[in-house]
DNA sequence: TACCTAAGATTAGGCGCCTAACTTCCAACC
DNA sequence: GGTTGGAAGTTAGGCGCCTAATCTTAGGTA
């Protein structure tokens, strides 16, 4: 591979993730959420209560990251945090009331956000976008793409059949 | 838009960018440096001693970023800081031997970075690549992705050449 | 000349994210 | 039943990145 080819990949998607993040951030804002915290609630959301671990993993983040994260959603009352019944190791996570009232702005917001992100697009197809990004996202990381396929498995296994 | 097809392509954006910026923080580990640092040093190669101002729009960035990175940048020894000649406000950055003795090295982990990356297409063909990629910038950033077009000036007529 | 807006740079403080090191506890094994 | 390896969680410290506020200087205008 040639340079420029490499400086112009790197330095785009570089670009893209800078972007994308920093709309998340000023849609967000005015929730009081800053980006990573909506993945947080997104999860618990859809896959319910949870230990930390199990966050960790489905966030695609280190443990670390996801006890500071849910500190502060604790603290800013949106989630409660108990020690599992099962082993006092872990701590369960879920969602308060105020947690759950706050999904509908959020998940408008969500929406916002892809629209935003796939507002421009001119000779690219949604679905194609959503292709060439998961493929992206494979090459990176299988393991991270590999959940993202059990996540998405419905959507998936259509791409699968309109490529092949 | 759905929200399903929403979070699929927020979800896979984000992981895009955490994987491929935690790849290029594995494969600049042993030269120091930390990811953001290597693109103040490509542009300083590329474009010769600019002012921070300068810098902050090239590396699509706030001054302040920028002045962290020139700082730790000149604590390593890669870069020098001389006040301007023209502007007593203004501050020119520049490599300095060991910085441009970097350079080898660090374009090949870019490259390197870019492969990886890349690694994975299967139905993705490299300039489709680029060219959805670079169309997600432009809709989240129409201003850095003009940026981008004019430093890769000669590619991207290539593209829109094979588009149209 | 004096003024005043704007530009360049920095500091302070906060965010997510990371690794390394540590504590507590589970669970399998001797 | 005691021991040991690993899992869950936290703390400490560091990174890039951001916004807001501050200071100094540049450069046009009254």
């Amino acid at each position: 591979m040639d340079f420029a080819y490499a400086d112009e990949l790197n330095r785009t998607i570089r670009i893209v993730a800078l972007k994308h993040r920093a709309r998340a951030a000023a849609l967000l804002a005015d929730l009081g959420l800053y980006p990573g915290q909506e993945i947080v609630l997104l999860e618990l959301d859809t896959l319910g209560p949870r230990k930390q671990a199990e966050l960790a993993v489905s966030c695609e983040c280190e443990p670390p990251t996801v006890s500071q994260l849910v500190r502060k959603l604790e603290i800013a009352g949106l989630i409660t945090r108990q020690p599992s019944t099962t082993d006092a190791r872990a701590i369960v996570v879920d969602l308060t009331d105020r947690g759950r009232a706050l999904m509908g702005p959020l998940k408008s917001r969500w929406i916002e956000l892809a629209e935003v992100t796939a507002a421009g697009l001119e000779t690219t197809k949604p679905d194609e976008l959503l292709s060439v990004v998961h493929e992206l996202a494979r090459s990176l990381c299988p393991a991270a793409a590999l959940r993202l396929d059990q996540r998405f498995e419905r959507r998936s296994e259509c791409r699968q059949r309109t490529i092949n």
